[in-house]
RNA sequence: UGUCUGAUGGUGUAAUGGUAGCACUUGUGAUUUUGGUUCAUACAGUCCAGGUUCGAAUCCUGGUCGGACAACCA
């Protein structure tokens, strides 16, 4: 950690260069989501790199919504967007909304109208696409390139007060036609959108696009630090241009852009995900097979497992494609040392322990956490009928395996040491029912005598054990990289058809009052965590991911 | 076949002309009442070709390969 800090990333140091030199006195970054989606964890990447840059420099992070498109733009999402950034546990110092600044960024297209660097353009959006050129063809002017600024401000007025029909006009910079960064040719500042704003409702017609509105609102909020992800670095000049132009005093902020994250068996595109929503791929957004910040939330991810990944993952300029292994690692790293352990048995198997009393209970002390001493102990009650699971009995075992099979001891956690004697089939030669016999001295899990045994496993009283949903989670693509397709497939081709199996298990009764959000490690299967469709009469657990499992490896490996 | 940008173990990320390091992954071993955790240990890298230099991952030249960009989206 001590080096992880002191380690500075490329953004990190032009941060300090910029200081150092005297261009800025102190940090002020902001993040800036359009409210159209809802947030994923690459958004949780650049709120980390953001608020984070903040909290080392001692500055602050404003919260901006990006709200110039009012057709895509609701406020449900700006709530979400809210509680998923608190969420995640930063505080932002304001929140601004891109749309605050409507008057303000109309007046300065006043200005670049009448210094002759924008001007209103009567041409369609196909006219404007095919003028374009390439990039090695320069575009051909618009006829109204020339047109006076007085003319051009007459008719932006008129664009403001509504004379005019969606997609008539435009307000245009006038740039350079022939620059091979197609961003300078003559970008549009201004479109006629007749459509109510989420905040504004009526009160404008006119939009500016992101690259006027973007820089214009950075500077407003006197940001020092605009960092943005790599597609934006084409539309560098462009900011630098519009904040140059209006000659806005100094100092204006200084736009750096990073990679973005990329996950491997994730796909990302706000496009897709809403597609996935849409189609009913998955259950809503917050579906915990969904790599977004709320849907994380739900499968069982701390803040804090985010906010390590993020760390882990570095900060460059690079493309990357990070191993999803790594985000299940920083969770159980993070619910290693969190997470009361219990036991749980998802595919149960009844074992009758032939030996013990009818009607005897007996009440057994179980550690809560063994990585942290203060989480205390409790009771199981343990019983003549249990459930174990399915996995740990077979009747022909092979080499290296440690659990129970006929004649062997195995020791049942926290318990006692039992022996299989029988194993009842039905008529289909299914195992039913096994068998055992236990030893009363090894109470507890150890033997007077000192004897080992080399297989613990987990188990449930069957007579206190409460019934449970449970939700097993797998990676909802079968592909490494799902958008890589052969010709005539398409990516959603690659969901994986097992990503969820719901099965019926059984838990101890410690878990009756567990509450939605709660988290658990089932002692050897995983993490789980108790999901909002819990209620009281039926308990509901998502798996959030397994424990390492070196047998199982050892088992695929053969 | 334009512009911008990038290239370090399998995956990420450091080293800013001076011993290529860290994390994840993987292998091996120890400990273990979770085949978990923890600990130890090992494997494995500078895109290529030239040049500058006592010395190059780093600087220069030329290649190669990857990514982004031609929405009245952001």
């Amino acid at each position: 950690m001590k080096n992880e800090n002191l380690q500075k990333n490329f953004i990190e140091e032009f941060v300090e260069e910029d200081l150092q030199k005297g261009r800025y006195t102190h940090v002020h970054t902001r993040f800036p989501p359009e409210p159209n989606g809802y947030l994923h964890i690459g958004h949780a990447k650049s709120i980390c790199l953001n608020f984070g840059l903040a909290l080392k420099y001692n500055g602050k992070t404003n919260l901006r919504f990006d709200d110039t498109n009012p057709v895509t733009e609701d406020t449900e999402y700006v709530d979400s967007i809210r509680e998923d950034v608190r969420w995640l546990g930063f505080n932002w110092d304001n929140e601004y909304y891109a749309s605050d600044y409507f008057g303000q960024l109309y007046e300065w297209a006043e200005v670049l109208i009448q210094k002759g660097k924008a001007y209103v353009c009567e041409l369609s959006s196909e006219e404007i696409s095919t003028m374009r050129g390439t990039p090695q063809i320069p575009a051909t002017p618009s006829p109204f390139r020339e047109r006076s600024p007085e003319e051009s401000l007459d008719l932006f007025r008129r664009m403001k007060n509504g004379e005019f029909p969606d997609g008539s006009k435009t307000l245009r910079a006038k740039i350079d036609l022939a620059s091979p960064n197609m961003h300078m040719r003559d970008p549009i500042l201004y479109r006629i959108i007749h459509v109510k704003h989420h905040r504004t409702g009526d009160q404008w017609c006119i939009y500016p696009m992101y690259d006027y509105a973007h820089g214009e609102s950075d500077y407003i909020e006197k940001i020092t630090h605009s960092i943005c992800t790599l597609e934006f670095e084409v539309h560098r000049p462009l900011y630098e241009w519009f904040l140059a132009s209006i000659e806005l005093p100094l100092p204006r902020p200084r736009q750096i852009e990073f990679a973005r994250l990329n996950l491997s068996y994730t796909v990302m595109s706000k496009r897709k995900l809403l597609q996935l929503v849409k189609e009913n791929r998955v259950n809503g957004w917050d579906d915990p097979r969904m790599p977004t910040v709320c849907g994380l939330r739900r499968r069982g991810f701390t803040p804090e497992s985010i906010r390590m990944f993020a760390d882990r993952i570095g900060v460059a300029k690079r493309e990357n494609v990070i191993d999803v292994g790594l985000l299940e690692f920083c969770i159980r790293e993070d619910l290693n040392k969190k997470a009361n352990r219990v036991l749980g048995v998802i595919n149960p198997l009844k074992v009758v322990i032939t030996n013990y009393p009818e009607n005897q209970v007996d009440e057994l002390d179980a550690i809560n956490n063994p990585e942290d001493p203060e989480a205390g102990s409790r009771k199981l009650s343990f019983g003549r009928e249990l459930y174990i699971e399915r996995e740990d009995f077979m009747e022909v075992p092979p080499k290296g395996y440690f659990r129970l099979s006929p004649g062997t001891e195995v020791r049942l956690r926290y318990a006692y040491f039992v022996t299989c004697t029988n194993v009842v089939k039905d008529a289909q030669g299914e195992i039913v029912e096994v068998h055992c016999t236990y030893d009363p001295a090894s109470k507890g899990g150890n033997s007077p005598d000192g004897r080992k045994v080399k297989g613990t496993i987990h188990w449930v009283s069957a007579k206190h054990a409460i019934e449970a949903e449970i939700r097993l989670y797998d990676r909802l693509f079968m592909s490494e990289t799902p958008e890589d397709v052969e010709e005539g497939q398409d990516w959603k081709d690659n969901i994986n058809p097992d990503s969820l199996k719901v099965v019926k298990g059984f838990v101890e009764p410690y878990l009756a009052n567990a509450k939605s959000g709660d988290k658990f490690q089932f002692e050897r299967l995983g993490y789980f965590c108790v999901d909002a469709d819990s209620t009281d009469k039926k308990l509901v657990f998502n798996r959030t991911v397994t424990l390492k499992d070196s047998w199982a490896k050892m088992v695929t490996k053969g």
